[in-house]
Order: structure tokens, then sequence, then C-alpha cells
DNA sequence: GGCTAAAGCTAATAGCTATAGCTAATGCTA
DNA sequence: TAGCATTAGCTATAGCTATTAGCTTTAGCC
């Protein structure tokens, strides 16, 4: 999270544009120290003016408002979290057992950026409602997920419901409880050695547990019988 | 929560004691309507005192500060979601099973009182930290659940980590994730029919699934041989 | 009925977002 | 290189906010 400069599209290829999207990527920069400070919702225009060296006014020629701020970072937040887990998805193996280092990466992910993961994820600063087209990437992701799901299920891995609304639904609360409780109870702990975070590999576990195949026990007995 | 009287204290019998709990009672119902408005960290003193008819500089006879009125609402939060739980339990069957009537009450309470359950569960009104003192209760109920957890390992219906603080951090991490996900995607819905809450009576069964208790397949198969 | 303490008020301070309108610098274009 | 439009900054201001100080009135106990 130390530049923001490859999020911010500049109008042209002058050095006005050039140095206009800099100061974007400043402010945006300065946004984020300004709300690992004082919470998701504690971001203060007069602040980050104060830590730009601007006065307060002067913003106002980068970004509308106070919310536009919070959609621009809203907007990156989610590209770059469904950049991560589209990075972690190319490499891992498909179907259900794919879900585990996806699901890390996320955590990972959202571990590294606790500030925008508070925004993404809870949405509790009064008065912002995010664009549609800053909320976009999470439907794609949501996509990926459903995709993956029926991926499992065809493959035997998971049960049918796995793939549906329902079963997206569960796999998304079992991730989010542990962002969520990592973010509440130790935010900026990062990933490693996280007392949330690792049990993220257990999701897998967990939704095929919801959501057994046909013949799960059956399987599993004949496993047993191969390998002992 | 409708009347919040019962969770006022009178510092005394006369009818000024009386009268000033029941402002103080007043003031906080206000308080709570105006973050269901405005979302948690969006209370207002300005307009919690227009709500009551008098200046705002009033309120501070009532209230120290705004995050006095907000370590009032945790704490009362926290003793209702205790009392909840707890009520629950006593109806409840001992060990694993009775997880989800206890679970399902605190749900509901959540899902009923979604403000309180923002304050609670996320803090993330800016500059606010509860108090010890109203921080208590959710540590008795943690400990409610490493004695229940605890019983269903004796039982024999979990296996050792469950009644542990990993065990526990990660029964916590399942709730609060179908809490979570419904303050943030459906707040305001209700209990019944709840999208994410539905999955709550499902998590004594994840939870057995992550810490399967000894010579837990060989009981499956005679059960299902007896049953068959 | 008188006195005390509570509960209200007004005034004021300091900080916030946001707008209006001005000035000066910047850098493209002729 | 000179001109000039655009941009980026500024100050001033309006209308919010929380909070404190200090005064006045009201209420209710003895």
């Amino acid at each position: 999270m130390t530049s923001f400069a490859d999020d911010i599209e500049a109008g042209g290829t002058d050095r006005r544009s050039r140095r206009r999207a800099e100061t974007k990527a400043e402010i945006l920069r300065l946004a984020v120290e300004e709300m690992a400070e004082h919470g998701a919702a504690g971001l203060s225009m007069s602040r980050v003016a104060r830590r730009l060296g601007v006065q307060p006014p002067s913003l106002y020629k980068y970004f509308d408002s106070r919310m536009a701020l919070y959609d621009a970072l809203f907007g990156i937040g989610q590209r770059r979290y469904l950049r991560t887990a589209r990075r972690a998805a190319e490499q891992a193996p498909p179907g259900l057992a794919g879900f585990a280092p996806v699901l890390r990466a996320g955590a990972r992910w959202s571990a590294e950026n606790p500030v925008l993961a508070q925004l993404m994820f809870w949405r509790t600063v009064p008065g912002f409602a995010p664009s549609e087209q800053a909320y976009a990437p999470a439907l794609e992701l949501r996509r990926d997920w459903a995709a993956r799901a029926g991926a499992a299920v065809e493959r035997g891995e998971l049960g049918a419901g796995a793939a549906g609304e329902e079963g997206l639904d569960l796999l998304a609360s079992l991730i989010a409880g542990m962002v969520s409780m990592q973010l509440s109870n130790e935010p900026g702990a990062g990933f490693e050695g996280s007392r949330f975070l690792r049990h993220v590999d257990r999701i897998p576990a967990l939704f095929a547990a919801a959501y057994p195949p046909p013949g799960a026990e059956e399987a599993a007995r004949e496993k047993r019988a191969r390998t002992t």
C-alpha cells in the first residue's frame, strides 16, 4: 500500500495531467494514513490537506467531496482485491482444493490493507455508499467463486447446493468472519501469526462439511482402507 | 429495543432521580434512532438534542461526552446480549447440540438490534474504545462458550482443541461471519428469512467438522449401520 | 415557605465540510 | 519566444459539529 500511482488514470500524457495524477495518488496515500490513525470513518479533509501542505479547499480541485475520496479508495481496494484473488487462482489447482490458496491470498491482502478492507467489507462510514462502478469488481469476484464452486460440484467434491446463492452466502460468511474478527480484534497484526486468519485454510473443509458430495463417506472409507 | 428504562440505575428513589433516569433512557432511545438513520458512527449530539427538544449543551448534564453515550450503549448492548444468550442456554441441551439454540438466540438479537450489534462487534466509531466495565460481559460470554465446548469435548462430541483459545476463535469467527454479512448486506432485514443468519444452525456441525472427536468416523458408520 | 441542587439556557471556542471568487503560476500553442 | 487559457493555489465565508463556561430558572426536598 505504498503507492497509488498505478490506480489513477491520467487524463492525458501532458505534463499537467501527469502532475495532477501524481497529486491525486498522493492524496489517496495520505488519506489511507489518516484512516489508519483515526479509523476508516475518521477521514478528515482538513487533516489530509495539512499533511499535503495545502489549504483544505484546494483538495476539492482533485476530489469533489469527502465521499468521492472514499469512493475512489473503495474502487481501488475492490480492484486490487480482485486482482490479488485472480493471480492466486491462476496458480491454484482447480476445484475445491483451489479455494484454499485463493481465499488465503484474499485474507492476506485484507490483513495487509486493513483500512481498505474495513471500508470495503463493513461499509460503516456514515453517508457513504459505493458507486456501481466501484462495486463492480466485488460482483466479478463472486462470479469467480460461483464458477469454482460449480466446478467442484461437477468434480464430485461438493454437494449440489454449494454453487448456488445459498452456498456462496455461506462461503462468503466463513471468510468474512475470519477477516472481521481479525480487523476488529487484531487490526494491524499482519497475516502471519494472525489469531483468526490462520483458520482460512480450513474453509474448504468446512464448506465441504456443509455441502458434502454424494457418497462422501464411502469415498473416505475407501481412501482410508487404501492408505492404511 | 423500545425502552432503556431497565438499563439505567437510578441513583436514588426520589422523584428527581427517577426523572433523571427517565431522561437518560430517553436520550439513549433517541441516540439509537439516530444511529439507525445515519450509521453507528453517525451519532450527533446536536440532532439528539433537537429530537429531545432541548439545546445541545443540556445533553452534557446527562452524559459527559458523545463517547460516554457510546459507552453506555455499548455496555447495555453487551449486557443484553449476554442475558439473551444465557436465557437460551438455560433451556438448551448440554454439550454440542446446545450451541445451536444459544447461537441462534444471539444471532436473532443481533438482527433485531443491528445498531448496537455494529457498535459492539465492529467497533468502527472513530475515537471510541469501550470501557473495561462495558466490555466485561463479552468476556463472560466467552467463558460460557469455553465451558460448553469443554463439556462437548468430555462428552466425546468434539476433538481436544475445540475448547482451547484456537477453537473458540474459530467458533467466534463462524458466528461473527454470519452476523457481519447480515449487518453489511441486509441491515434491518430481521432474523426470519435472513440470507445469512439462516446458516447459524449449521455452526455446530461445522465446528465439529473442524474438531472431530476421536473415532468420529467409526461412530458415524455404526450409526448408519444401525439405522439402515 | 425557603433553600438547595438540578436542569435548562445563552454565548463562545475551535474544528469540520464545502462553496465562491480571486490571483498567480504553469505550460501548451501560435 | 510571447501570449494566453487553464490550472492550482489562495482567502473569506456559511453552516455544520462538540464542548465548555457561566448564568438563570425551575423543581422539589425539608
